[in-house]
DNA sequence: CATGAATGAGGCTTCATTCAT
DNA sequence: TATGAATGAAGCCTCATTCAT
């Protein structure tokens, strides 16, 4: 279960081929031989670095989660104000058109997927509860510094992911370039929630 | 295309059955096989209702969908002020907690799937289109009398719909008996959202 | 294993129908719903009227043999010298573009399917002894009559049978309006093969 | 669409095993399974080699009709006057008990399927082609050289055509043994038939 | 390490046939 | 007599997985 830094390189494009496949066509409608195909490899080689094809998913989900936590509490670390710190966590959920559009069709097959899948609950379990300690230590800090008004921070770090996540799951059906709309649409409902 | 009352229970006892078995297990790890054991039929006597499992799908998330949006209206239209027109909204979406889960998690296959096949993306934009309708109305109600702040119906329907759904879905993952939680927070942030 | 005038009638209008389909599609290409669907009834209704799918083929066929034969045998017997009959042998074959055209394409499923199927090749062995007896008796004439050179009036009509056929069957893949070069070419090569 | 040796061989084998089995019990009477049974290899390994049931078909066919065109044109080549490349031409259709009993019971599978299937049709369309090239060639040259009457080259090539498929189908229903007397009878009705 | 030929379990679908009405 | 709902055997095809090279 160690890997080598060739192993991980390989394992890395693997998983990057399969994130774009199955956001294009969903995990269900993908075959091992489309990723070995897109991937350049062989469909035997993709056996060789994952045990199976959940397994591939797994990895994918695993790394897509961690990802978008690490740059939620990278970018809200480097903001002060509890406002920004709002500003910066939206900004982390809302990236750009491109990226977002691929992120939430796969996230939308993670979340789907974790309800029939035991494996796949444990990251969720994982993601919410590392999106509770984040935005609860950004509603906990907007509170004693008085610019939010009393609520519970695990409620506010509930309906930040809420909100955030419905407003691009609406999105994905919407056109593309009304991301903006969407984007600052969280932060509205989310100052407004906020504000005292 | 047109069916006996005999048949249209028939197909509505499929129909239930498939809907049950989605929301325990999804879509597509359900097999028409799974289907004509738990409703007591042959196989063979689903694709004499259905012109194929994905009709049966389909017909699934048609009447899903329509029922979803027949009882919103009807509760809708039995309240008079706006607040109580938006409790009401709330309250067709937040029905109870067995109805809830097993209701979200074929909604969420049914979004996820919707990405990648067009005959499903119709049902969502319908759907999208009835709720921007009936929650229009009643912001647009709402701003007119004054209890509601001055924001574009769309974009209040929009985010009606998004926070109802994010946290609906969040709630997926949280303990059930969280549901009135849940509930109230929906009402909670709609009504920041709205207030002046 | 007897049945009345209303159940003939019934089985021939079944036959006819099938006839038509067969034709178009190939024995093997059509199911009972076609039938039934073309024939105006049930499906239900042929298996009453028919053992089973096989005995509606075996049927169709032995009347279709019948039918030929007949009119083989009628035509000629109308005629008085060898020459004539030996016309009359071959309008008997060469009827029309149209009955042609269907006739030997379900003749050709009939010949395909009689070499695995004991139950069809019954019908072809008596089919081509009758086709014996009627041209053997015409060549016998014919050379008795020193009009026709003297061979085995068995191998006369085995080539008979065999040209007619074979031209038949050419033509089914050559353009339809060729039909009267075919006629005549039939003759045509007859009358080689049997001159002195 | 190019195959590496091994693959050729392969699909070699299958071909053949398909050609036997066609042979024996009819086009649309066997299964990919019964292919697989008889050539020692896994169902799926068939679908492997061709893309699905029908091009395994086309393909036996392709290969059938390219044989035997090559041998007609072969043995015709090496014959010298028009009488030798008439006799040539009969002899590339009458090969031997064996080998005629399984060609033409496959041919006769794949005239009857024609008629219903246009990929089938091309087929036979360029092999009828054939045909009236390579015979309407040993007519033309007897018609010079004097030695056959004055026929249509392409009417001579139809009848020779017709006249050896007629025949060599009309021998499948009768005694095997009996071979050498088809084969001489159509270079009797050929003869007739070209003699001035 | 990597390949890809080969497998076979399992899914969807068709359709002849049965049988209650 | 006639219907057509219901069945289930059987076929085609997909595809994750194995394994010899």
């Amino acid at each position: 279960m160690t890997f080598t830094d060739k192993e991980l390189e390989k394992r890395k494009h693997l998983v990057k081929t399969t994130y774009k496949l199955v956001a294009d066509y969903g995990f269900s409608n993908i075959t091992l031989q489309d990723v070995a195909e897109k991937a350049g490899v062989s469909k035997g080689s993709i056996l060789y670095y994952f045990e199976n094809k959940d397994e591939l998913f797994v990895t994918l989900l695993e790394r897509m989660v961690n990802n978008i936590e690490r740059q939620i509490r990278v970018n809200v670390s480097r903001s002060n104000t509890p406002q920004e710190k709002l500003q910066a966590f939206i900004n982390s959920t809302f990236v750009g058109i491109k990226e977002n559009r691929d992120f939430y069709k796969v996230y939308l097959d993670f979340l789907s997927q974790s309800n029939h899948n035991d494996g796949l609950k444990k990251f969720n379990v994982y993601w919410y509860e590392q999106c509770v300690l984040v935005f609860g230590q950004i509603a906990k800090e907007g509170i004693e510094k008085g610019v939010f008004r009393n609520v519970a921070p695990e409620a506010a770090a509930i309906v930040a992911r809420s909100v955030v996540d419905g407003l691009c799951i609406r999105w994905l059906f919407d056109e593309p370039d009304r991301f903006e709309f969407y984007k600052e649409t969280a932060l509205q409902v989310m100052t407004c929630y906020l504000s005292k």
